[in-house]
DNA sequence: ATCGATATTTGAACACCGTTCAAATTCGTT
DNA sequence: AACGAATTTGAACGGTGTTCAAATATCGAT
């Protein structure tokens, strides 16, 4: 009894609900289909393949997060600081964002688009175009990095195996020989939001001090 | 008839094999017992899971890349620089290497004695053990970051769809809309040394310049 | 050298995965 | 009402990780 009531639409949709309930290993042809009162081959005429899917998500992820652009009177250090952190608060939206994110392919131009403010912000502020793209792409490469490890960190479905939690490693640690290792387990996986801006701000403050020189030797 | 040839030591070589020809996806059960002429099932004697054997991977790539530390008697931005670039040299040995340390836990608490080196210069330097701790770890994210998306950007196996090649995207990026992105086309994906390079320095900058900071206010 | 205990491997199965495709069914138009 | 196009089915193929009783090999003690 083949009833159309399946779209690109709802089984993109659908897919968003999977990655919610159970991130990205969740999201099976299968599983799909039983949600979508549907035959595993039937989304198969609506998506090529179950990674264009992935990418798909990936795009509209980039989109949704580009919602709300950072005011553009603003410095341009201020500029970046918010596209950083409207980036990571975009991916912590969904699960398993981060790694969503790292390595797909962007399908949609739009989603490339995101790039124009922070090189506006830094083109402005006197950096050359290509060290601009760097710039940018280092906060990028570091967002990524630091939410992938975020979001690692406390997964909703947690195989909390018992030796790796922090109280039960750092006492393992050799203190003799990896005294402040040790000593750090304290401030381990603790006031992520702090932590994140501090990386956020010594980048700010590195270009800053680029720029000095940059203009000192003109 | 069984034989004995396996051992957990030779499942792993065998798997490293694997991930060197065929990248991380080539790493299935299966596969890794026909190069050992024996059957999957045997595997599971000496191996919990695939998981965990990945996990362990990640660890002995972990060990293998702290083996020449730098020179501590070198400056402290010195050390981290370094410490930085022998990072993303031991990840780029690996095939998907980057991908593979993302969010695996490391099982050996060896491994996290990595850090060491670079918390004891930086707190040397004047930083707090926390502000070390979180300076180190925005390099180790930076550097996970940049070395996934280098990655990927040419992958051996490249499925390198038309479409998405820079020179055929570049022209379909909106110039009216998006004049700065489109002209930074033309940087993107060259000069990958150089590059990560600009945003370790960035990173070495923002320290410095928290460094002057702190003890100004003091 | 043989026995017995232990360590190791087999072989087969189970449940899942993505994907393909002819055939069946429904929909929109004429 | 009927035709053609759009959509879904149902079943299959080859792949994955994993489990487990049974079969076999290895080693230590007698």
């Amino acid at each position: 009894m083949p009833r159309k009531t399946l779209s690109r639409e709802a089984v993109v949709t659908a897919a968003f609900d999977l990655l919610a309930e159970g991130g990205l290993g969740a999201i099976t042809a299968r599983a799909l289909a039983g949600k979508l009162g549907v035959q595993p081959g039937a989304l198969y005429y609506h998506v090529k393949d179950m990674n264009t899917l992935v990418d798909e998500m990936a795009t509209r992820i980039m989109l949704d997060l580009t919602g709300t652009p950072a005011d553009p009177g603003a410095s341009w250090d201020d500029q970046l600081r918010t596209s950083a952190i409207q980036l990571r608060a975009g991916l912590l939206r969904y699960r398993d964002g981060a790694k969503l994110f790292a390595g797909t392919h962007l399908t949609d131009d739009e989603s490339i688009g995101s790039m124009e403010q922070p090189l506006t912000a830094l083109t402005a502020a006197g950096f050359g175009l290509r060290e601009a793209l760097w710039a940018w792409q280092s906060f990028y490469n570091y967002v990524i990095g630091y939410v992938i490890e975020e979001q690692e960190r406390f997964r909703p479905d947690a195989t909390v195996d018992e030796r790796y939690r922090p109280e039960a490693r750092q006492p393992r640690i050799d203190v003799a020989r990896f005294p402040l290792t040790h000593a750090a387990g304290a401030y381990f996986a603790t006031d992520a939001d702090e932590q994140f801006i501090f990386g956020v701000q010594t980048l700010i403050l590195g270009l800053r001090a680029q720029l000095a020189d940059n203009q000192a030797s003109t």
